[in-house]
DNA sequence: TGTGACATGTAACGCGTTACATGATTTG
DNA sequence: CAAATCATGTAACGCGTTACATGTCACA
């Protein structure tokens, strides 16, 4: 159950209402953790009922009314406890590895087209990183900014999904065009020769 | 539902039992799929009442019996339209990033030795993938491998683990390091000076 | 004699996903 | 006039996790 938690984390920065945090617009938290609405206007409400989190109406003008979140001290000490619990070990659990997995036994061609696909994502994502890393640190360079910032939770995130894309990106594009010669390799031995 | 795609993946190697897939011994599912042995014996029965494996009974003396699943052609098919199939975007779901997030509103010790706990643990992990994909290649270098090798998919995923595993290690290190000199200096600066 | 490996399950619970529902306002 | 954005939910379903259950054999 760290659904809760990260919303918790995530409201560490500010006021935020559910749609604003399933948008992920914030900071970090839509790097490495990812719900949809539904899930988070429950959980929300859920905390709310708990005391972890406090809520306040806000009511807008040509648009509709929204709920302001922001942690108790409740809410902090449950972060506490849970940041001081012992972690769980992660893993990566990705579909386009198990077609990987799969691949010398299915047709290889979607899964390349697949591999492709996914190292643009990758791509687009670093770029986000990147202007999302400079946002945060502002005027600092990197190191100045970790060592005397007050917020670095979130740039630290930020660094690890920074790095996982572009893991990402260079495995998806060096598998792809693997793949992709083994293909035409196998094609020539077909033909002739 | 990708773990039925994971198990049918994992089965391309050879038979297998529903307690050696959950061991994870095998050919490196177990590097970015994990499932618990419940979820396997359930799955495994449920995909061979769909007739896509067929499982036989192995009587053995001196240790329980135990049925090993192979894929069936209809099982392949499963696996074919699963790999044309457009993936879903993955993410890092993961406690330890959640705790990081939050490090600037909690005590940031425990966040430090899980830090440095999970750096360790992923070492642990890259040797054992590194040996792995050693067995796998046998005789031949990487290239060669990856070249003509006629199994290359656990090989491929094995190094995606890997280069995850790294990448982990290093982010660990670095966050757990810089989060203990923050705390030095906090401590510095409370003292005196 | 007790711990761990081998081997397979059932049952309950909770979280995550998908589908559905509502309704105003801005933008193209 | 249609589509996207803002804004919040309910309901059903399925997968993943935790706890529980059973029994043999090897090894210390």
């Amino acid at each position: 159950m760290a659904l809760r938690h990260a919303v918790l984390a995530a409201l560490l920065d500010g006021e935020f209402s559910g749609y604003q945090l399933a948008k992920g617009f914030d900071i970090g938290v839509a790097n490495f953790w990812h719900a949809l609405p539904q899930q988070l206007y429950a959980e929300l409400s859920r905390l709310e009922g708990e005391g972890l989190v406090a809520g306040r109406e806000v009511v807008q003008e040509g648009r509709p009314n929204k709920r302001l979140f922001t942690v108790t001290d409740a809410g902090l000490a449950e972060l506490e406890s849970f940041a001081a619990a012992a972690a769980k070990p992660s893993f990566i659990r990705d579909d386009l590895l198990v077609k990987v997995q799969a691949v010398d036994g299915v047709d290889a061609a979607p899964v390349i087209a697949q591999l492709r696909e996914r190292a643009a994502v990758a791509e687009a994502k670093t770029e986000v990183l990147g202007a999302l890393l400079r946002r945060l640190r502002g005027d600092l360079d990197e190191d100045e900014f970790l060592r005397t910032g007050r917020r670095i939770g979130p740039y630290l995130t930020c660094l690890r999904g920074l790095a996982f894309e572009r893991e990402t990106r260079e495995w998806c594009l060096r598998t792809a065009d693997l793949l992709a010669r083994r293909r035409a390799e196998a094609a020539r031995g077909r033909a002739g020769g």
